[in-house]
DNA sequence: GTTTCATATATAAGATTCTTATATGTAAGG
DNA sequence: CCTTACATATAAGAATCTTATATATGAAAC
């Protein structure tokens, strides 16, 4: 059956599917989520900061310190082994979710 | 966008949803929505009341109190015109969300 | 030069919500 | 009687989200 914490977790999954590509920190990771669903997910960095510290509690993700070109230290964050085989069935079970939602419509329709 | 709202508001689609066909009280209702969606999506009484209780508040639903053959009272909810009028943009709401997780990660395998 | 905008992370306070556990009571079946 | 199904409700504590705020750099504009 679906997880409770689905109904929490699309942040969960936008960061993972994310981070798929490529390293990224905090408020890139913001920006790439808002502009591959074309404004549609939007975090507010508020929200993302402790998001992105209890993700990496649970070992997903990864984060290192680093300085960038510009001189500006930010933390990086990576996917863990543990993330990329947690992504699959995140996805599923959204799958799923979204599948029990149209049959309730549906079903409620007909 | 999106509302931030969506996140949570998983129960909200279901219960609205499963009240367009007949008016139910909240025991039927969950038992409703766990049959209707094979068990995918569940939620425990304590958390359905004061769900049910919010959603009276903002005029989605109306509850009364009827006794039933049996000798039992309950809580009788069904839609209100306003929750109606809810429904289609919340339906599409989740429609989108998906399609932006989607998106994601897809963008990302890419 | 100084104001402003984009970059970048972080925390606090308060509100909301979820989970687990518990309370109450009826009816039916064995 | 005892258990299961029916039916609603609340309390306590955990988790989460929102809004606001703090800090600090670099770049561009004026």
């Amino acid at each position: 059956m679906i997880g409770s914490g689905i109904k929490r977790g699309t942040a969960e999954l936008a960061v993972l599917s994310v981070l798929q590509d490529a390293p990224l920190h905090g408020y890139e990771l913001a920006r790439r989520i808002e502009q591959q669903t074309n404004g549609a997910l939007r975090f507010t960095l508020a929200a993302l900061y402790p998001m992105l510290y209890r993700m990496e509690q649970q070992r997903w993700i990864r984060g290192t310190w680093e300085t960038s070109a510009n001189g500006r230290r930010r933390r990086c964050y990576r996917l863990t082994p543990a993330g990329k085989k947690k992504l699959s069935p995140l996805q599923r079970e959204w799958a799923e979710l979204f599948r029990a939602l149209q049959r309730l419509t549906k079903v409620a329709h007909a």
